[in-house]
RNA sequence: GGACGGGUGGGUGAGUGGCUAAAACCAGCAGACUGUAAAUCUGCCGCUCCUUGCGAGCUACGGAGGUUCGAAUCCUCCCCCGUCCA
């Protein structure tokens, strides 16, 4: 019962796909598809899986999930697949040791906050969610054991994660080889014609297409995205770094963070996480390369625009205007957490600072005053011994390091 | 099942009886410099207490016991990982 849908021409389909990515196998593939598409008048079904293994998504992950919405926006089908069985493997890729299985409540909780996100960046009403443990959850060990007959020992331990834990004599599990072929069950499942993701799930893909072949289905076509480098500037943007920006994160994290990255980075940040085309990029960059505009300002403009994309353009701006006034204006932010302490007798700036948040641990709060690190309402506290008179209310604003700030409040 | 090697702080990894809260490096934090950049430099980097001192106490080297004035280091048992043989 469907209508015959008309599709733009296949070469600007492709040209609109092809923006940004790292990988597409094979090219001439995807074009096939498309043109066959286009002849019938039915969409590609394109299909990105992930794991609910973290309650949140960062930046990270948005870099695929725009891809799957270009598709979205060419008219095609975007199947988001939840990985709710698979997560309780455990995907293997590019990681160095066994992780432990998570439980079933844990990837259900993940799962449930994952589509709030996406739905940041995908249609909710165009998008087909999936849920891999619809058809894994009910295999039977005979189609297990069918499914793993499909490949070879020795082709699954060709790939980097396993090679290089072997060599260097760390353990596997032999459920982590399961991974790719469970996922790749998901592509025979959902019949897809084109499968997203990061490089770095090149292997799995690939499994998938073959697996999806030996199953009599045509290959899907692979296309990769490459990897978001995190705030440190070196390693991927992972949750387990610590180099990541949530897309739940506040408006004013989110800009701080992004303001952190170096000059160099940027430019990839605009190439993956926002809708400028190629030439408006290389134009900013001839820009900042002749001086014309300064490095600082186009950051400001990328974090604008990233925070406009997930908390609306007056969040965008309001950020930006705070980080101004803090910052760069060195002046008290717009608002801070706010702690209110009743009256009494005099504090320790030492307990304070801990009790609020602001520091993990006395040891670690006194340090920070030693360091230097410490302001209450403008001014550098020195001294350990430091209290805080709380006998009459009060406003005070703390600063603890760079970026913490807390309004305490004595009532 | 047998033989052998290994499990140290967030990570890598030194340390084989006291000088070790544990080298070095990475990560992290603070300060300086700046554009809250990056790079660089300086310092910090288990916890608690105070008389804030190159101070005191507590906790820490897979787990549990033991030897010793004293153990990450020696012994016993257990757990975990790897390699080779079967």
């Amino acid at each position: 019962m469907k209508t015959k849908r008309e599709f733009a021409p296949v070469d600007e389909q492709l040209a609109y796909l092809r923006k940004g990515v790292a990988e597409i196998i094979p090219e001439p593939e995807l074009k096939a598809k498309l043109e066959q598409s286009a002849k019938t008048g039915t969409p590609l079904r394109a299909y990105l899986g992930v794991d609910p293994t973290a309650p949140d998504l960062h930046l990270g992950h948005t870099v695929v999930l725009r891809k799957l919405k270009h598709f979205q926006d060419l008219g095609h089908t975007a199947v988001f697949l939840i990985g709710d069985f698979s997560a309780m493997i455990g995907d293997p890729t590019g990681v160095s040791e066994t992780r432990p299985p998570l439980t079933r409540e844990q990837v259900d909780a993940n799962a449930r906050t994952y589509l709030e996100q996406v739905y940041k960046i995908l249609d909710r009403e165009k998008t087909e969610v999936r849920y891999n443990s619809e058809w894994l959850g009910k295999m039977s060990a005979e189609e297990i054991v069918r499914l793993c007959s499909h490949y070879r020992l020795a082709r699954m331990l060709e790939r980097e994660d396993f090679r290089s834990r072997l060599d260097r004599n760390l353990p596997i599990s032999v459920h982590e080889l399961l991974y790719p072929l469970l996922t790749a069950y998901d592509a025979v499942s959902l019949h897809s014609d084109v499968e997203l993701g990061a490089t770095e799930q090149k292997f799995n893909l690939l499994v998938h297409r073959e697996i999806q072949r030996e199953y009599g289905l045509p290959g899907q076509a692979i296309l990769t995205m490459p990897i978001l480098v995190g705030l440190d500037g070196q390693r991927k943007m992972s949750k387990s770094y610590g180099n990541y920006i949530g897309i739940t994160e506040a408006p004013r994290e989110m800009f701080g963070k992004l303001m952190s990255i170096s000059d160099e980075l940027m430019w990839s940040y605009y190439e993956l996480l926002t809708d400028f085309t190629e030439r408006v990029i290389l134009r900013l960059k001839d820009e900042v390369r002749t001086g014309v505009l300064h490095p600082m300002e186009a950051k400001m403009q990328l974090a604008h625009y990233i925070i406009a994309n997930f908390h609306g353009e007056d969040a965008g701006r309001a950020a930006r205007d705070e980080f101004q006034r803090v910052f760069r204006e060195r002046q008290a932010p717009d608002e801070a957490p706010e702690r209110r302490i009743p009256r009494g007798e005099p504090r320790r700036l030492v307990a304070v600072l801990v009790e609020t948040g602001l520091a993990p641990s006395r040891s670690e709060a006194e340090r920070l005053i030693k360091q230097g690190g410490v302001e209450i309402d403008g001014a550098r506290i020195a001294d350990i011994k430091q209290e805080i008179d709380c006998s009459q209310p009060a406003t005070h604003l703390l600063r603890a390091g760079k970026k913490k700030f807390l309004r305490l409040v004595i009532e």
